[in-house]
RNA sequence: GGGCGCGUAGCUCAGCGGUAGAGCACUGUCUUGACAUGGCAGUGGCCACAGGUUCGAUCCCUGUCGCGCCCA
């Protein structure tokens, strides 16, 4: 018998370890059984679970609880990624607090402090990972990922680390990966170029400053350049104008002199400057802005960096800025130019700023030397998959969007200047001649080669972008480079599931990377969903204070109410979620439901015989709830296949409280509270027990807790093993009949409940239920009905074949017939017929709606007959019940 | 500035050519033998605005306004 109350903390804790020790979770590459397979979205190991995994996670793992019952050999990929940076600067924090740094260059050991070599940090690293690695996982555990642990990877695991090495040196001998000196976002802070996705823009209140640079050879002359960052002006190399624009347009091809520097620079013509902004010539600054380096290459400008690494100004600039940092430099070269007169005003500007979102200091474009990626290049054969559908997107327009980013892509530069991560394969001869190979060994041979010695060579100190090693992961996780029989099996695999935010980093370098080295699309289908948010619609962030921490939600409601929240938030066509805890209370609400359902059918006997046949049954409830259990079934799946995973967790919500337990349960009382045991009871306890245990296994891959807990405890994992590995549910039969019976059941009684509620009849007032002109149809629903009519509609006896209502009496109609209450002189008159006239001129306005339409020539000559056919029919319908409704106010006689 | 998306009940959102829906909130009512984490009954919508297409538009098209995201 289940617990009075539902108690999700207890029974989660206890079905997880269950489940994941009996090896429910285990892909089995060996069987016969089509693969399904799903790669995780790695979560960085530094992390803990967010709003954003619950949400992820959750989705992946309906998908798979859902495809592992449906008969699908199921693998979902656990792992995580180093997270390079971050994982970098946790443990730098860590060390902090021991006094212990970084033997990097400027760093000193002074008094007790401590330097650690590379080596000796990296061991640092991988106790930390030991130690607090599995935060992450253990967090997924507790959502209910029914992920495939004893398979779990790690990027930085020998086998994935194998595989990044044999990548990077393919890629290199291929001419796909190569140096270059580019400009890049550097972080000041970090001291690392970083990615696109490392850098978040912050709208910041700055300043538009318009400085008078002299004209060369005339030096009363001006031209007015406006900018966001005037201490980049120490590298301006030179100035570019539209070349329609008649305030500068004479201009071109002179120089002007940079103040503070001297320097002569040329007055280009260039699109890029619009007339529009700003005093519309654009200073450019070639080695510090991403447009100004492209403006520089066409134009062929010197691009002079002025800063060092730490975003000061370095030996470039002239001496009296050096070693400032980029913000005293500011002030200090306003300041001068404000004194030389050459400031010609300043507006308040609020513009977008980037960035490190690690680090938290604006990021600098930077001029260095890195490893790059062609990216242009591994992204032809995505495109043409995604072109010709290899590859779907849902929703679709995550196509687009994809296209629009491959198809614009720049070099992907892949190093970063941390210790944590794939070091790079790369070892320098002493005249920097490089040889890339898979080992030390293998490097000093091919150099031994060049050189015709042996040569003492120096590796690349640099690491890997964390995504390139992410780029991989869906077939290094299955095994790659070695051919194992799960790389067979689940690649491509079928389903990623992320969200958009990560369509161009993630999705995008996984789609280069494994049709270069597989050949075939990494999956079928990109699954995008949108972000969490607030209820506000606020990104969540630490500094917000907004952050709403799944976990806690967790502890409060259960894993299965948040799980259910998500599933149903999942459409969000606006691409974000906004979530409320109430959302997650209700959720939780919806639980308790089932539960008591499931106890109320306990405490009456529901149990299934032996070799029970749906088809078999003979009541018409039955009938009808096994055919609502039927469409709920096929929505659901439909659902599901379509990703349309909100539209199934609505569909088991409406199907739970709105049939079984508003309907069903309440209908089926009177038969299975009866005193007397017989057929009927039988079949209504076989039934009532047949639709929960169906239920329980559709409702399953969205509240696996909860769903497990009642398949044990109702016997049926005794009987048949954990739900967990139940085969799906298929469809009882539909019956038509049924459906129409109940239709009109549940129509009479809530009429009734209405009309006493409007007139307020006490519930505990019970009247008699008079029926004229009912049919033979009628009668013998009623007959069969007449215990359910009276206990929901709260009446005492029916008299089916009354020919006249008595005066004092509310009326409805149901059908063909008017049923009469008399309620005695309580009655309020007036009310009653305002009731039945407020009715009679709802039905009237529809009446004329529809006459509207069949008096329109063409409606009825160019709608679709059948649409004609059934504005007709609706319109006989509301007459006749009008007409009805009519003459029982005419009864009344008010 | 460019691209995309979104404006539907007080709030959060489904629906997307032919009866406008859900959850939460709100109102009234009920300690009915599963459940007050509940039952029953309600209130509440020029489906942003203006044009167009159509027999018919919340839905398709165009424009306007407002909001969001991405890219500059």
């Amino acid at each position: 018998m289940l617990d009075k109350t539902y108690d999700p903390k207890e029974i989660e804790a206890r079905r997880y370890p269950e489940w994941e020790n009996s090896g429910a979770f285990k892909a089995h590459p060996e069987n016969q059984k089509p693969p399904y397979c799903i790669v995780i979205p790695p979560p960085n190991v530094t992390g803990s679970l967010h709003m954003g995994h619950a949400l992820d996670n959750t989705l992946q793992d309906v998908l798979i609880r859902w495809r592992r019952m449906k008969g699908d050999d199921v693998l979902w990929q656990p792992g995580t990624d180093h997270a390079g940076i971050a994982t970098q600067m946790v443990v730098v924090r860590n060390l902090e607090q021991e006094n212990t740094g970084l033997a990097v260059e400027g760093a000193k050991a002074e008094g007790n402090r401590k330097l650690l070599n590379r080596e000796e940090f990296l061991a640092k690293v991988w106790e930390w990972k030991a130690f607090s690695g599995g935060t992450i996982t253990g967090q997924l555990r507790r959502l209910g990922a029914s992920c495939d642990w004893s398979r779990e990877r790690f990027t930085m695991d020998e086998g994935l680390s194998k595989a990044v090495l044999k990548v990077f040196v393919e890629l290199y001998k291929q001419g796909l990966i190569y140096k270059d000196n580019r400009l890049v976002n550097w972080d000041p802070k970090m001291l690392t170029a970083i990615s696109d996705l490392e850098v978040e823009s912050r709208e910041v209140k700055g300043n538009l400053w318009y400085f008078k640079y002299p004209i060369d050879g005339s030096p009363d002359e001006f031209i007015t350049v406006a900018t966001t960052r005037p201490e980049t002006m120490l590298g301006d190399t030179g100035i570019a104008v539209h070349p329609d624009d008649s305030k500068w347009k004479h201009l071109i091809g002179k120089h002007a002199v940079l103040p503070l520097v001297g320097r002569k620079i040329p007055i280009v013509a260039d699109e890029y400057s619009d007339p529009e902004k700003g005093s519309g010539a654009v200073k450019i600054t070639p080695a510090h802005d991403f447009n100004d380096f492209e403006v520089g290459r066409r134009h062929k400008l010197e691009a002079i960096s002025i800063f060092d690494k730490f975003a000061r100004i370095n030996d470039k600039a002239p001496e009296k800025y050096r070693g400032l940092d980029r913000f005293e430099a500011r002030k200090k070269i306003v300041a001068e130019l404000e004194e030389m007169g050459l400031v010609d005003k300043i507006e308040p500007h609020t513009h977008a700023v980037p960035y490190g979102d690690r680090g938290g200091v604006p990021v600098e474009p930077y001029l260095t030397e890195q490893w790059y990626a062609d990216a242009k290049k591994l992204a032809e054969a995505p495109i043409a998959a995604a072109r010709d559908g290899r590859v779907k997107f849902v929703p679709e327009r995550g196509r687009d969007e994809f296209f629009r980013w491959m198809e614009n892509i720049q070099p992907w530069c892949v190093s970063r200047q941390l210790w944590w991560g794939h070091q790079i394969p790369a070892w320098y001869g002493p005249d920097k001649k490089v040889f890339v190979a898979l080992s030390e060994d293998e490097a000093k041979a091919e150099a031994r080669k060049h050189y015709g010695k042996d040569m003492a060579l120096e590796r690349d100190p640099d690491v890997l972008d964390t995504w390139f090693s992410s780029a991989l992961w869906p077939f290094s996780t299955l095994g790659w480079p070695e051919e194992t029989a799960a790389l067979k099996k689940y690649y491509p695999t079928n389903t990623l599931v992320t969200g958009w935010d990560i369509l161009f980093f993630w999705v995008a370098r996984m789609m280069m990377m494994s049709m270069h080295f597989m050949t075939e699309v990494p999956f079928r289908t990109v699954y995008l969903h949108g972000l969490v948010t607030d209820e506000k619609g606020q990104k969540m962030s630490k500094s917000k204070g907004n952050i709403i921490d799944p976990l806690e939600l967790i502890d409060k409601y259960g894993a299965d109410a948040l799980r259910f929240t998500v599933t149903r938030m999942a459409a969000s066509s606006a691409g974000r979620l906004r979530l409320a805890t109430s959302q997650v209370e209700g959720s939780r609400n919806f639980a308790t439901k089932f539960w008591n359902a499931t106890r109320f059918a306990e405490m009456n006997g529901a149990a299934l015989p032996p070799h029970f046949d749906p088809a078999s049954v003979k009541l018409t409830i039955n009938k009808w709830v096994l055919g609502e259990l039927a469409r709920a079934n096929t929505a659901i799946d439909h659902a599901l296949t379509e990703y349309r995973l909100n539209d199934a967790a609505t569909a088991l919500y409406e199907f739970i409280w709105g049939i079984v337990c508003d309907w069903y349960v309440e209908l089926s009382k009177p038969t299975l509270q009866a005193e007397a045991d017989g057929p009927e009871k039988d079949e209504t306890r076989a039934v009532t027990a047949y639709v929960l245990r169906e239920t329980a296994k559709l409702l399953h891959p969205v509240m696996p807790f909860i769903t497990e807990e009642i398949w044990d405890k109702t016997g049926h994992r005794a009987e048949h093993g954990a739900l967990i590995t139940q085969a799906w549910p298929m469809p009882p039969a539909t019956d038509a009949a049924a459906d129409a019976e109940i239709g009109w059941l549940v129509k009479l009684i809530s009429d009734v409940r209405s009309a006493r509620a409007e007139l307020n009849v006490p519930p505990s007032a019970k009247l008699r239920l008079l029926v004229i002109g009912g049919g033979d149809t009628t009668r013998k629903r009623l007959a069969t009905h007449a215990a359910a009519i009276e206990r929901l509609a709260r009446i005492e006896g029916i008299d089916p074949t009354a020919t006249a209502a008595p005066k004092a009496s509310l009326q409805i109609v149901v059908g063909e017939a008017t049923y009469a209450l008399p309620v005695g002189e309580v009655i309020d008159l007036a009310a009653e017929s305002a009731r039945l006239k407020k009715e009679i001129q709802k039905l009237g306005d529809e009446v004329g709606k529809i006459d509207a339409k069949l008096g329109n020539a063409s409606f009825v000559s160019r709608a679709p007959a059948e649409v004609v056919e059934e504005q007709r029919e609706r319109r006989g319908q509301a007459e006749q019940t009008r007409a009805r409704l009519s003459a029982a106010l005419e009864r009344l006689g008010a």
